[in-house]
DNA sequence: CCATTGTTGAAACAGTCGTACCATATACTG
DNA sequence: CAGTATATGGTACGACTGTTTCAACAATGG
């Protein structure tokens, strides 16, 4: 008996949370402000989530979600190949409407190295997706169950990412993933 | 007349308030917690500084000075080969003792992308000696004005650094860096 | 109706933050 | 000595933080 609970209303705080924390970042986030944004209160927001760090917890598992399924939506045909495919991705990942997911990784990152405790997972939580995109240039590595090739397939895009989020030179960073390809061959 | 200034006070405070940030991070950096753990007060450090953020400002130069003389004096000679260059500054940068600058340079990265507006000449107080790193490898440049191999370079000693410091895997982490120079062969 | 369970608002708590204000101490000149 | 400039300590302000407490409201079942 009684009134029956209502999960919807976790769900659907918590996809409105991931845009905020998206558009607005991780840093500063605070609750009252995240609250009013959401048109709900702080009350409500520690009703659902327990705490600000479960909240944020699963703000990141969604984020994570939701950058896997776009990422597989978006995958260059298996039959690509893996330069073809590594373009696609450099593409897809450096277009401005990654912005906001791109400074998640790197706000995470960062904040991963100074309280690594709140990211138990670490390893796998923020490199989660870069793995799966890694995984996808395994026909390049030197041997079936080479790592290293696709490890440093992910450093050229991360470092290209970090140059590219810092300068804005668009043209420069391109033309290095170019210089990247020609190496490859 | 009246009492004359006492500049050295400032520069030690920085000097010290520099360590302690390299020590603890950016990231939650308080007034009350630094002044105590340099013996002065808040009182003094606004009084030398300004502002919380005129004495950030002031921290970042200085730990950006160190880093570029640091380097030099690391640098290998210049009469090594392009490889071997490489490999060194790998091994100087990803150094265990260099961890505290490298954590640095991504909490700045990543407040960067969020408050631009506090990193006004962003593209060279962040990039600033990593640009003066990529100076090193111009030789390898395809043009004797080629900024794009410096930057791939550059690229992946970020890349690989962000991968080193989240996953901790420095075989692989070393290993990629020995297929990257195989591959500028 | 009542009892029960889930939901929500308003306010307060205990703390931290950067910073400003006021007094005082210190070290120098004349 | 007085005069004057720098250097400090102490304190308080106002704004914020995450979280708790208490009360009320809503929706169900009996």
């Amino acid at each position: 008996m009684g009134r029956p609970p209502d999960p919807a209303r976790r769900e659907a705080t918590l996809a409105r949370a991931t845009d905020y924390v998206l558009a607005h970042g991780l840093a500063g986030l605070s609750l009252r402000p995240l609250a009013a944004a959401l048109g709900t209160s702080p009350r409500m927001l520690l009703y659902d989530f327990g705490s600000k760090q479960e909240l944020v917890t699963a703000v990141l598992a969604e984020a994570r979600r939701r950058g896997a399924t776009r990422l597989a939506e978006n995958l260059p045909p298996e039959a690509a190949s893996p330069e073809e495919r590594l373009r696609g991705i450099w593409a897809w990942i450096s277009a401005p409407e990654r912005a906001p997911y791109v400074r998640l990784i790197f706000e995470v990152h960062a904040d991963g190295l100074a309280h690594p405790e709140n990211y138990p997972d670490r390893a796998e939580a923020i490199t989660n997706w870069f793995n799966t995109l890694g995984a996808t240039f395994r026909d390049i590595a030197t041997t079936p169950d080479d790592t290293v090739t696709p490890t440093l397939v992910m450093a050229v895009i991360r470092g290209l990412l970090f140059d590219l989020t810092t300068t804005g030179d668009r043209h420069r960073t391109d033309r290095a993933l170019d210089r990247f390809c020609e190496l490859l061959r």
